[in-house]
DNA sequence: GCCAAAATTGTAAGCGCTTACACTCTTCTT
DNA sequence: AAGAAGAGTGTAAGCGCTTACAATTTTGGC
């Protein structure tokens, strides 16, 4: 293995004959270099193949390069597709990702929160997606000095991207009751200490509410607590099979979680739309197959949105202008696993 | 925001009564440390909280603290599990892990190689998952001083973790053959310049022997290429379906392109096992919803392997041991969408 | 044309850590 | 019991960059 020799800023300056303070005031487009200096640095930079050292850059009080994305896991649908997005453009950006998944343990996120400072040592920014904060926790993150953007959160000091998920719950379930059905269940996203998902209380809310449009009110035996995963769907239906009067519709709150109660209830020999009718949320890939009717979103496009606010924050970090909070359509697709309820 | 303080090497060795050079050293387990010594620094370290800097211990010349994951993509399940999984092992062994997704693109590729030197700044290590590497590339990276550990690849100068691609697709093409059927087309990943998965040449090959033990010979008609998402299986199986005569059996060497393949066959009215029998590899969680026959494969336990392999080499690397290769273990699983062909 | 103000560039002091090397104690030898 | 060898510890020089602040050049007003 050879010694690798680095090209350090040092190189450039004599290359190009300025100071090492001109050429790292250059290459950052700080103000008070001149045109021609400019030129100079960029020229020798590019000559040399000159990448400046983030460790040493870091050291020295600029940034990192990189941006921590923090999710509640990895290998669910929506976040794999986020996460998948928003590294494109921050990679396309210039900045490393550092994936940070919680895997649905609240000790990961205590461990996070407990070395916020040891974070902010590592990355200039960090992407949550659908993290569920205590106040402290938005306050600590705020006061970080770390950049910072957010999918699906609601009221937070900072950019937010997401899809008004009360009305996406809304949609779904008025699709059921407009189909004629009254006596309808929910699968809700499972709100515990250990794994708690952050949209569940918005859709859960949508549900109500659409409910309540048709006078009609929650019986709180039907609102099932599910993980959003299929197993989480597929227990969740189970218990609604096993120890509760049947509805004639059910709601997920997201696809997966739709398709794990198909599950549950072909292992008891029912069927949707002939027994229950079934609608999700997401538009996940393998509902058009199942015929799932669901409420689309765009998953990717959140992520990406996100991504290119935070770098936006990061590169303008001069233009302080107030978070915004952005919210992306969704949109009914009906398919096949509701019908009219005679 | 307040100006945080940041608790130094330096405020260790005061409250210790030692040195900076002995509490870095105590720090980092190097020899000649007393017992007494270890322990007081041990006891401050503790005391006072403190994170050595990254950015300050790489500049330094020791380790960065982060592990690169490369992967094809982040999106299909295959990767989502085995990145959560590998970063769990990273967090809990204290590295950050940084995510690359190559999301199919070649330049990215070419961008991570082109600036290993970079890349070797900043990551001690890299998991390659499933990469496909020219012979320089894996020249580079063996010579790049980045400790190295790989998924699903073969004949690599680093630890690998994989299961036996050609025995899997062996297993899954022989139990169609035990079936009775002869008329065979496989679902093979694509191999382009864009975008080619690794595991897809010995899937093929594992194929291409069980024809053989029954002697029968691969119709090159009956290969059809084809991504390994489900989008990718649909438009494959499309393809087969007008304009070739149809087999009564067919290979999908992924799950989610047997997937798509069950799609395709029923927007065409078609339907598995009774018009072609289907089989494919993973068993996905939709697998078993769908009745497909399958080879299982353990994924997130390829990741979790092959991530402490490299973290054991970063932690000792002064026991350098040859290369290990680790095979897991595969398993068919039958289900309904394969039956004995009359 | 002259001088102050503004624009540009350079000097030098760190950032927090690792490490070569020098130094001080302990142990054994003989 | 003296000297060599070795264990434990400390000193100081960077790693490559940013950034006050000082030095220099340019600009502009009169």
């Amino acid at each position: 293995m050879v010694k690798a020799y680095r090209v350090t800023i040092q190189d450039v300056a004599v290359l190009s004959g300025l100071s090492i303070c001109t050429v790292s005031r250059a290459l950052r487009n700080l103000p008070n270099v001149s045109e021609k200096a400019q030129a100079k640095v960029a020229d020798a930079a590019a000559k040399l193949g000159y990448k400046a050292s983030s460790a040493a850059a870091r050291l020295a009080g600029g940034s990192t390069g990189s941006i921590a994305i923090i999710a509640p896991t990895a290998t669910a649908w929506f976040f794999a597709q986020a996460v998948e997005a928003a590294e494109e453009v921050f990679g396309d950006s210039g900045f490393d990702t550092v994936l940070i998944s919680l895997r649905g343990k609240s000790s990961v996120k205590r461990k996070i929160f407990g070395d916020l400072l040891g974070l902010s040592q590592r990355v200039d920014g960090v992407l949550l997606l659908n993290v569920d904060l205590s106040e402290s926790e938005v306050a600590l993150l705020a006061a970080s000095g770390l950049a910072v953007a957010s999918v699906g959160m609601t009221s937070v000091p900072w950019d937010n991207v997401g899809i008004d998920d009360e009305l996406a719950a809304w949609q779904a379930t008025s699709h059921l009751l407009g189909l004629g059905h009254w006596d309808l269940a929910v699968l809700s996203g499972r709100e515990t200490q250990e794994n708690s998902v952050l949209t569940a209380s918005d859709r859960l809310k949508g549900f109500s509410r659409a409910l309540k449009d048709h006078h009609l009110t929650v019986h709180p035996d039907l609102v099932i607590n599910s993980d959003s995963t299929i197993d989480g769907g597929r227990k969740a239906m189970n218990e609604l099979i096993a120890h509760r009067s049947l509805p004639t519709a059910v709601f997920a709150d997201c696809d997966e979680a739709a398709f794990g109660a198909l599950m549950a209830m072909r292992e008891h020999g029912l069927s949707a739309p002939k027994n229950v009718s079934v609608i999700g949320i997401d538009d996940h890939p393998m509902s058009w197959f199942l015929g799932l009717s669901t409420v689309a979103q765009p998953v990717a496009d959140q992520g990406a949105f996100a991504a290119n606010l935070l770098v936006d924050r990061l590169q303008n970090a001069d233009a302080p202008n107030e978070p915004s909070n952005h919210f992306l359509d969704t949109k009914l697709i009906e398919r096949k696993t509701t019908r009219r309820q005679r």
